[in-house]
RNA sequence: GGGCGCUUAGCUCAGUUGGCGAGAGCGCUUCCCUUACAAGGAAGAGGUCGGCGGUUCGAGUCCGUCAGCGCCCA
């Protein structure tokens, strides 16, 4: 082996041999229970980025784990074909030679797209290989793909024959850039600094004038009422009146409707019903006309007369200036308000009327709530549940139909001959008029609408095929809750209405990863890392093990290089510490061979290593993956390195190694099986140096054995560390011999404290009965153990007077807390009896020690 | 306006049925190139756990309240 680790020679060769061994398919435990994760699917056209590479380090972590405690485990990949974000990139390319999709029509783009897709969309693949994640890429699948188109049909048209799906003309979110409707939820708000108008409409039957406020002036132009609330007595006599719209001369009415709220401007409002979700209803409400101002590109139409043409800002000032001229706008004042902004391009959206497809959400919404409420599904950690409901509650329908290109296109045709429209899974040939002269809405599906699907779709659905059987539900979703309710709400949703059952019964939610300013990572403000960047300098387990680590539950990560670099640093010492062992080490089978009766020091680590195992178990079963690694990197690093090895040096180079060679062997051994779901390549490396045969990524989770641990360890331990430092503290080199005895009263001691304390403490020290007699020597207290250190010629009295100063101010301020707890009679009732007894051993050791180094204090003079 | 989260060592964060003598990584101090590892080892320093009040034998942990920061929804 190479005295250092280098990540990009061992991140090599073994993702290849991984999938050709076909460890990653369920069949690699053909009678295993299934375990299944379905990959949060990333877009085709992307790259990976950190936010995958934790999502993705989670779920690899269950899979691999679950693969190794022998489920069937299976983990499904697959890509989104991301319908706006792959379109405009596509569309930034036409662009820069000069074209539109329009040039190309329609056929001629999408082939287009799929060139595109076929050039980069393995890309983002690729990452995820690279990242050593185990998915089963012979199952992988494309939402676009024949099964998942066929799925998305099926859904549409039963969904539609249900009364599910309609169409209707209503308002919704529009973005004038990408040419489409989106869902409520695509919209992002931000507080922008407006200006609030008030303009002032008269009356068309003789004087006077309503005053009306705006923060979107332009609008006027599509006023058709004034609506004011029925309560107002300020407006109790004008309802029903008219008033003649400025600049534009309609005369519209004043309407009363519930909704106005008086206490907001001058408590009448002006009512555009084509570009105002709020007014269009008022208008459905009083029977309004409703006039379209603006056209898909948010330019006045013809209805905005002198102003056609013109773009919504071009003619927020124009309006406004026009209306000054003509003694309408009575005055502006600076007003925050709230904008919505389509969430692909930032574009400020605009409520427009239009011809589009929802899904009717309520009657799916109930049994998706239930499911949560009644624990079936449960949200990690649960307190995403309220979001959830709360975010179900208060649902509209869901605007599913896009105008744009690339995506499933609408299944549903019209019959120019009859009018008839036909809804159908295989594309229509003649209407039932007769007429085969039938034209496909031009619109495609939201992404999300086949992403709803995929815990089923992907494992074969509408079939009923053996993987569906078998996957379906699915175990666990792992995801971040940015899209809680882009997608979990719509796939449990989905689930329980096409499969009737939940979709997993578990959500682990993770947060996002924030830039080491805190802030979001993006590209635009360039505080984005690349993950790729930090496998290429630090390697993917690196990476993982970081995320791993960083990343409580729910919480938000601030990304840190350095925390990659130091678990890099711990990849140096897992290595170099089979490196040590490796020499020793002679046949380690791949499970089982713990020593029967092994002696203390293989014992303790033993014993550690069977109590660690079952709590970091129990953690990773609570998804606790940052406290489990946690804790296993402490024992690796703290208990089975920085002692366990140091005490197994003795042993090895004596004339009798074998247990604690075979002891070493299957400790390292499970160490690199626990931390396999997380670094995989090195452990993958070190078990082929370690065991040597078969894949570490097809064997078994470790399961060690409990052993008493010897009682006399922590001691042993207090007195290396008491003497160490006692060194230290009097500026002594690490290996200045010195005259130590140690006096055991209570026989705590064991024949191998010898020779570890010469290895460990470099010293021997002489067992004494009693305490040595004369004035040269001082003490280091463990418990009821106290070593006896020789003065003679080597320490400095004053030091030595504070080096045990501390420890007695130390020991003697605890043990007055201690005292305290123990004088309250109620403390001594009420807490149990544990609690209790482990604070009066407490007292008593603090008691002996303080008692001791007093004594060595008096001696001290 | 409603909901959720956060405030713990210089920095970034853990701390899950209340028993903490409060931890980690990085940074810092001193010593050590001891044949696994200087990408390392040894020994340390550093915190009245945001303020106030309450419940309790006992509060970083539970409740109330105030302050600041952040996110989501309206």
């Amino acid at each position: 082996m190479e005295s250092a680790y280098d990540p990009q020679r061992v991140e090599q060769h073994w993702y290849g041999r991984w999938e050709s061994a076909g460890v990653f398919r369920p069949e690699h435990h053909p009678d295993g229970d299934p375990f299944t994760i379905v990959i949060p699917p990333p877009n085709v056209t992307g790259s990976l980025h950190m936010g995958h590479a934790l999502d993705m380090a989670i779920q690899d972590l269950l899979i691999r784990r679950k693969r190794m405690q022998g489920y069937a485990a299976l983990w499904v990949p697959g890509t989104d074909h991301a319908g706006i974000a792959t379109q405009n990139v596509v569309e930034r390319e036409l662009a820069a030679e000069g074209l539109s999709r329009h040039d190309l029509g329609r056929e001629a783009f999408i082939e287009q797209v799929w060139q595109w897709k076929a050039r980069s969309g393995g890309r983002i693949t690729e990452q995820i290989r690279r990242l050593g994640y185990s998915c089963d890429w012979s199952r992988e699948r494309f939402t676009m793909d024949e099964g998942l188109s066929r799925a998305v049909r099926t859904v549409f048209v039963r969904l539609y024959e249900e009364g599910l799906i309609y169409r209707g003309n209503r308002i919704i979110n529009w973005c004038p850039r990408c040419h489409t409707a989106l869902s409520d939820i695509e919209v992002e708000y931000e507080d922008e600094q407006g200006e609030l108008a008030h303009l002032r409409y008269p009356f068309t039957d003789g004087d006077g004038y309503v005053e009306v406020a705006t923060t979107r002036v332009e609008t006027m132009l599509g006023d058709t009422a004034v609506a004011v609330h029925p309560d107002d007595e300020r407006y109790a006599g004008m309802v029903g009146r008219t008033v003649t719209l400025p600049l534009v001369g309609r005369e519209i009415p004043i309407v009363a409707d519930e909704v106005v709220d008086p206490e907001f401007g001058t408590g009448a409002v002006k009512v555009t019903p084509a570009h105002d979700p709020n007014d269009f209803d008022i208008a459905e409400r009083h029977g309004l006309e409703a006039v379209v101002m603006l056209d898909e590109h948010a330019a006045v139409t013809a209805a905005g007369g002198r102003f056609e043409g013109m773009d919504r800002y071009e003619a927020r000032r124009a309006v406004k200036a026009a209306l000054e001229e003509e003694g309408a706008l009575v005055g502006v004042e600076a007003y925050a308000h709230s904008v919505g902004h389509c969430y692909r391009c930032k574009t400020v959206i605009e409520p427009y009327l239009s011809d589009q497809w929802f899904v009717k959400v309520a009657p799916l919404v109930a049994p998706a709530v239930e499911v949560v409420r009644s624990g079936e599904m449960r949200f990690v950690p649960g307190r995403w549940a309220n979001n959830y409901y709360h975010w179900m509650e208060n649902l509209r329908d869901w605007t599913i139909s896009r105008q744009i290109w690339w995506g499933h296109r609408i299944p549903a045709w019209t019959c120019a001959a009859c009018g008839e429209v036909i809804v159908a899974i295989d594309d229509p040939e003649a209407c039932g008029c007769g007429s085969t002269d039938l034209a496909q809405d031009p619109d495609v599906l939201d992404t999300w609408f086949s992403s709803a699907l995929w815990p089923f779709s992907t494992l074969g659905w509408p079939d009923r095929t053996p993987d569906l059987e078998r996957y379906y539900p699915n175990s666990v979703m792992v995801t971040g809750y940015d899209i809680i309710y882009f997608w979990v709400a719509r796939m449990i949703k989905m689930g329980l209405h096409f499969m009737g059952e939940i979709p997993y019964p578990d959500v682990v939610i993770h947060g996002l990863i924030r830039a080491e300013d805190g802030r979001k990572m993006s590209k635009s403000l360039g505080n984005a890392a690349d993950p790729l960047d930090l496998v290429a300098e630090h390697g993917a387990d690196a990476l993982r093990l970081a995320l791993i680590q960083a990343a409580s539950p729910g919480q938000d990560v601030p990304f840190r290089a350095d925390t990659v670099d130091a678990a890099r640093r711990f990849g140096n010492k897992l290595w170099n510490a089979v490196r040590f062992a490796l020499p020793h080490l002679d046949g380690v089978p791949a499970a089982g061979g713990y020593p029967e009766h092994p002696g203390p020091e293989n014992r303790w680590i033993l014993s550690r290593l069977h109590d660690l195992m079952a709590e970091f178990d129990a953690m990773l079963d609570e998804y606790r993956f940052s406290d489990a690694y946690g804790l296993l990197y402490s024992f690796a690093w703290s208990e089975v390195f920085d002692w366990y090895l140091e005490m197994a040096k003795t042993p090895l180079r004596s004339d009798d190694p074998a247990e604690t060679a075979a002891t070493l062997g299957v400790v390292l051994r499970d160490l690199l099986k626990a931390f396999h779901p997380v670094i995989p390549y090195l452990t993958e490396e070190l078990w082929s140096e370690v065991v040597g045969e078969g894949l570490l990524a097809g064997d078994s989770w470790p399961e060690p054995p409990a052993y008493e641990a010897p009682a006399g360890f922590e001691t042993f331990r207090d007195l290396v560390v008491g003497v160490r430092r006692f060194r230290a503290e009097h500026g002594l080199a690490p290996r200045h011999p010195l005259d130590v005895a140690l006096v055991d009263p209570d026989g705590i001691g064991e024949p191998w404290w010898g020779p570890q304390f010469e290895a460990l403490a470099s010293v021997a020290p002489a067992e004494a009965a009693d305490a040595p007699q004369g004035e040269g020597f001082t003490r280091v207290v463990a418990g009821s153990v106290q070593a006896f250190i020789s003065m003679e010629g080597i320490v400095d009295v004053d030091a030595e007077r504070q080096r045990l100063q501390k420890a007695a101010d130390e020991a003697a301020g605890l043990l007055a807390a201690s005292e305290k707890k123990l004088a309250n009679p109620q403390f001594v009732e009420r807490a149990p009896d544990a609690v209790v007894a482990k604070e009066r051993a407490k007292a008593e050791e603090l008691g002996g020690r303080l008692a001791k180094l007093r004594a060595q204090l008096e001696d001290l003079g």
